[in-house]
DNA sequence: CAGCAATCCTTGAAGATTCAATATTTTCGA
DNA sequence: TCGAAAATATTGAATCTTCAAGGATTGCTG
């Protein structure tokens, strides 16, 4: 049987550009909510991963909002400029940083949740929370299979 | 039946962030292929889209290759420059600028399209047929409810 | 234990993107 | 048909990100 010869698809077909394309999509979403509390979804990612309550260094926090560190470094400042989150020197090993969040940043997190979370309910309305689920699913495992 | 209280999923289980996340990490891998012959991955949809050898409109290509005008008419500047592409006054709409793709920048497409369909392979083989061709159906889907 | 390499974060400069304003052409209504 | 409004692309300034380098601390090795 003849091998059929190498398909040359539209960029339409490429995965990459299909998730391009849908993270565009959802991340404007998601800013266009966010805008009401004048909050970059940069800047969500970080309050919501502080909100454990715990210390995070500076370069797990990196890591966990998708952003390199000189990015994080003078988002945080201006974060820190607006009482969000602080600053402390890790007791343990003096090279790291670690941040907390403040009061007034728990109280914005609350709010900020509201958002995402009627965001979620938005996507999962007009989409199917079924297909939602899969969908989900399906982009946790490409994570774990291409890291 | 009482209802469930609103949950507070961590950041990590937002569709939104892991659209970020995926969409990181295989346009990171697209970029290394690519580095090979120093394309961006913006310049490899432009030259994509443009291969078609009709004359596109700067509005059609931004929206095609998911960037806004400023940005694209900067990137056409530099392709200009590097014989990639080239610009044609609309003679129908004189308002309009039609881009054209060059021969050298034909002969590119070929070989990028070769550096992209092999990085389709790798993911195709490591995640698996059928949950790559499920997740692109399913993210085609996503776009269209949610545009 | 001395010094050298590695880790962690920040900084300043360079590069890229975005916003607002502008120039040009077309469309449409009075 | 004239003029105002809309559509298209570009430009320059402001903003944001990234790259390369540096300062501080820790870990490791001879």
């Amino acid at each position: 049987m003849a091998k059929s010869p190498t398909r040359n698809p539209p960029i339409t077909e490429h995965l990459a550009y299909l998730l391009a394309q849908a993270n565009r999509e959802i991340n404007r979403q998601l800013e266009a909510r966010l805008r009401s509390e004048g909050v970059p979804v940069e800047q969500w990612r970080i309050l919501k991963v502080l909100s454990d309550g715990k210390g995070h260094s500076m370069g797990e926090l990196a890591e966990a909002v998708l952003l390199n560190h000189p990015t994080l470094t003078k988002i945080i400042d201006r974060m820190v400029s607006d009482s969000l989150v602080y600053r402390v020197q890790d007791p343990e090993d003096r090279r790291k940083v670690l941040m907390h969040i403040s009061d007034r940043g728990k109280a914005l997190t609350q709010r900020l949740n509201a958002l995402a979370l009627s965001q979620e309910a938005h996507i999962a309305e007009s989409y199917g929370d079924k297909a939602t689920a899969e969908l989900k699913r399906l982009l946790e495992s490409l994570i774990d299979s291409a890291t």
